[in-house]
DNA sequence: CCATCAATCAAGAGAGTTCTTGAATGAACG
DNA sequence: CGTTCATTCAAGAACTCTCTTGATTGATGG
């Protein structure tokens, strides 16, 4: 009984490698990378989600229920509405590592940081350790570029909330003297690498954080919730 | 001009997200994670690759161009072969996340390992510090049972090489009295759970090893190479 | 219990993926 | 320089994914 043995193995093998495969092609596409990134900052109901993101609800939905199928995302109805968060912290350590190789292997993501960003802002980012010992020592202000309830649902304590929306028209309360670290969603969250380039232009001296807030939080650092 | 900042931004996010979703999607078919587990052992050609996977050499070629399309291996032309590796250790940390998910996360997962592993062996496997303990101890004896190729292209340190086709055969070759600790391609092989319940027919004391081969090399841990 | 609101379902057009088959490269070697 | 062998390319049939539209479900609140 030798053959049965291989035969058995193969389709074994190939039924778990399915299992994954399903898990990946979940994650691959834009719009469900974008959903996973608002759930990293709180859970949230469908129609925040399809705003956020700028889906319509019924696609929204379907993009929520393509996540859920394969356990990435748990949705609970709560009254009329159905509030969905990512399932547990594993989730983040994997869209994590899909980031990293994607920084460093593909070409798609050097064009578009040489495009975008690497004209305005890119490579100095302060690490968390960094800003600690920044924000302690004195010299620096955190700011929170995302959009208000974003912050009210968590942040990291003493940052400053101005919305990329308004940082133009809010620049004086942003303290002077002092050097801004801003920080956003999560590592590749454009609203922070905007917020450098606009501070700078003010003659501001700016950086930003490597990491967004569930970055933060993974890391075991805390967060505030007022 | 605060507009186009955002018009700006949704774009250059979803450009990125989009770069990521490329490499998921490569990740989403569960041959291409076969052709992956198999790079994981070592370089392979197209032709060494498809036998392996149990596909068509032109098949195995489109799948690997698939992977290299996204950076996740490259392959160089080495006389009449192009031989293909995985670009970094990065790409098993991803493969690796992707599993931890799909462990926990997915039914699909929980279904084929109760209906092919639950009942053969399943849960208790040794970790690579346990291994070693027994292994200094003179309690166990390691045992390699991918095909004998594989184990030429590198194994753990005194591990013994029995293919699992060979493994009922060469049985007398297995030191009786010690513990067997078989292992495989990676934690999800089904050769070394395989060779666990043939062992165990026998009245052998057999575990399998939590890892296989590419994780070990991870980890730092020693391979040999005669 | 009927109106309302949030979310989901269902169906279909258009685009993308997968595998097969047979032809085309491109290096090696007599 | 023509043959051989490994790999890649090209085209097409079958299937899957994505987004839109409009209908349906399920909880809430007058």
């Amino acid at each position: 009984m030798v053959k049965p043995v291989w035969s058995f193995s193969l389709s074994a093998k190939l039924d778990l490698f399915a299992a994954f495969a399903d898990i990946a092609r979940a994650l691959g596409n834009a719009h469900r990378l974008d959903l996973l990134e608002h759930l990293a900052q709180g859970e949230k109901s469908v129609e925040a989600l399809a705003g956020k993101a700028g889906l319509t609800v019924a696609n929204a939905s379907q993009h929520l229920q393509a996540l859920r199928r394969v356990g990435l995302v748990v949705g609970e109805r709560r009254g009329k509405q159905v509030v969905y968060r990512i399932t547990e912290d594993d989730v983040l350590d994997l869209v994590a590592a899909l980031r990293r190789v994607g920084e460093r292997h593909t070409n798609a993501v050097k064009v578009v940081v040489g495009d975008y960003f690497q004209a305005r802002d890119s490579l100095d980012a302060v690490g968390f350790a960094a800003l600690e010992q920044m924000v302690t020592d004195g010299l620096a202000t955190i700011l929170d570029v995302r959009p208000a309830d974003e912050f009210a649902d968590g942040h990291i304590p003493g940052a400053l909330s101005i919305p990329l929306t308004e940082l133009k028209v809010r620049l004086d309360e942003v303290p002077t003297g002092l050097e801004v670290v801003a920080y956003c969603r999560g590592p590749w969250c454009v609203l922070a690498f905007e917020a450098v380039a606009l501070l700078r232009e003010q003659g501001r001296l700016a950086k930003r954080l490597e990491g967004g807030l569930p970055e933060w939080r993974r890391a075991g650092l805390p967060v505030a919730t007022p």
